[in-house]
DNA sequence: TCATGCTGGTAAAACGTTTTTCTGAAGCAA
DNA sequence: TTGCTTCAGAAAAACGTTTTACCAGCATGA
């Protein structure tokens, strides 16, 4: 079995291409990157030298020089247990293809940073000029590093107790489209399941399901899950729940993760969907498309949120001026079988 | 509306820290990177130093130093139409979340290049240490520009025509699951919608199906559908083959944006699946899972397709020696309604 | 005593660009 | 002629590391 072996291709720099060319590295590189005006008959000299030789610029050294490394990178300090996830796609990978392909439109590449071990070392010694960070933490270590190095950066989702420039989800209206689904629907008394970490969307939907919850003369059920293990948990969570008090009529259950889990919880205590128990999340990513019935969830327009975010931090890496808060475009409801109204249920 | 603005940092370099402890420059790197011995002492002054100081070597100064960047980047040559699709998931970028953490576990980034544009310009200017890259075409572009740059490159699936270090995906293996699944359903008249680039795995399909149908005596069907738009080519091919012939009893559809076509197709001319047509595709991606029924797929374990292809790029990128063949994990069959056997249809 | 080797360290070169500063030639007006 | 400006290009500095070559001191062994 024969090995291949790596050639050493004794690498052409910009002094071969001067040399070819009879002219200074100098002129080659003002021919090469437009910033000095070069007469057309030696910048033609130039370019037929690069063909010859196959002079490719070095991105390092290039990137030594002008403080530049035409990258960013996306992060999520989400634990994998959501992030991941049993197909390893999701939330994170979504915002991660759509920000690749803008990224590409100013000749910037994408990093990927999986959400794993210690954030702040995987800030250091990638050489990036400014970061995405999907739904910060308080005191999100991530952003502590990005922010205190300097590197401009984008949350998706507001950053909360300090200022950072992010895309503004609309968590809010979203906690309200959901809510209001299942209670138009004739729910009555349903929980929250939702994450316990720190996040704005967590924060979020806790108040405006406790507003409602208030509104509707309902005992507001809130089941805090630890993310790490988002399905495990729910499932435990859920199947405590109804083992315990009297069965609701609806779960809202945002994290999609979760959502999993009480599904499981649902068909394990032997409860139908949406007959017994009607159900709705938030991401509508292959979880809730693959459950049986499907979820309801949002369409949360990614693709154009994650545009967005990397426009504005393009802009911010130019330094031009961009305002903090930059609007996000606005959810809506995909109704699915999961919460379909149930005849008999619809009186208060 | 207050603008924030960005941090003019100050970068503090390894001259500083070397300052700072007292030694020269030298003896910091030796300390930092490990590569010489620096007594003990010295080395805890130096730490102390880059703590206070707050050093973080630069990244490209580094990487031009010593040639390497720590990156690697993940291409597609699969056109948008099916590496991004409804909801820019799939294939890729399944692939690259395992990538990127394995990546990860020897301090490598990945970087990812969205399918568009000129690829052999997607592979200039950007620093990374090696290139993984989807299903190859034959002549492909992008592995062009890596092998003659000298980039080691690993790709998914063989390539056609060229040797190159390859995680050899068993399309024989896929092709057979699913064709001898749909027979022993019952299936005996069935079409191959395959793609008609000229890569390994459209390859060996038709392969497969030819020599099926012949064992079968079936009339051999294989439409071959331009994969830049194939959802919508898919459509009209399954629509006009409905149409113009008799009824097949079931479609063999490996591209999944192609089943997508191939159901919208069956549901317009109002045939049930799986109880006039059945079903079946390769790719158990978002959208066989949100058909309605859902698809028949494989599994083709791409988590750990992936791990193996990123430990062999890692492997030759540190030069070591790597055989040319690397071999996948086996697909398993995923068994789903759209394929269900229908009582009648099991006689020859 | 001398050669030898080890240890912990330094000075300086090198990596391949971009950017700054400088230069010679040409054009033009007074 | 002189002085001023513009232009295309060159020389050299600079970016921040790592690596190479070297060195002083000290121990070791013959």
């Amino acid at each position: 079995m024969q090995k291949l072996v790596r050639r050493s291709a004794a690498r052409v720099t910009i002094v071969d291409v001067a040399k070819a060319a009879g002219v200074s590295p100098a002129t080659v590189s003002n021919a090469i990157t437009g910033k000095k005006k070069v007469d057309e008959a030696t910048r033609s000299r130039i370019e037929d030298a690069i063909g010859e030789l196959g002079y490719i610029p070095n991105a390092a050294a290039r990137g030594m020089r002008t403080g530049r490394s035409n990258a960013i990178a996306i992060y999520s300090s989400m634990p994998t247990g959501v992030a991941a996830g049993a197909s390893k796609l999701g939330f994170l990978m979504e915002v991660a293809a759509s920000a690749a392909v803008t990224a590409m439109e100013t000749n910037t590449s994408l990093v990927l940073v999986p959400p794993i071990s210690d954030p702040s070392q995987a800030v250091r010694s990638i050489a990036i000029d400014g970061a995405l960070l999907l739904e910060p933490l308080e005191n999100d270590p991530v952003l502590d590093a990005t922010l205190s190095r300097g590197i401009p950066t984008v949350t998706i989702g507001a950053p909360i107790g300090r200022e950072c420039h992010h895309v503004d989800l609309d968590y809010a209206l979203m906690a309200e489209l959901l809510i209001t689904h299942l209670i138009d629907g004739g729910a009555r008394s349903f929980p929250l399941l939702i994450g316990k970490s720190r996040r704005k969307s967590n924060i979020e939907f806790v108040k405006a399901y406790a507003r409602h919850a208030d509104a509707l003369g309902m005992t507001p059920r809130i089941l805090e899950i630890d993310e790490a293990q988002a399905e495990e948990n729910a499932l435990a969570a859920v199947a405590n729940e109804i083992g315990t008090g009297p069965v609701p009529d609806a779960i809202l259950v945002p994290i999609d993760a979760m959502a999993t889990g009480a599904m499981g919880a649902l068909r394990q205590a032997g409860l139908r969907v949406p007959e017994d128990v009607r159900v709705a999340t938030r991401y509508d990513g292959v979880r809730a498309r693959s459950e049986d019935p499907q979820l309801t969830a949002l369409d949360l327009q990614l693709e154009e949120v994650a545009k967005v975010a990397t426009q504005a931090l393009s802009r911010l890496i130019e330094g031009e001026a961009v305002e903090p808060r930059i609007a996000a475009p606005k959810p809506t409801l995909i109704a699915r079988a999961s919460s379909r109204a149930q005849p008999g249920q619809c009186e208060p």
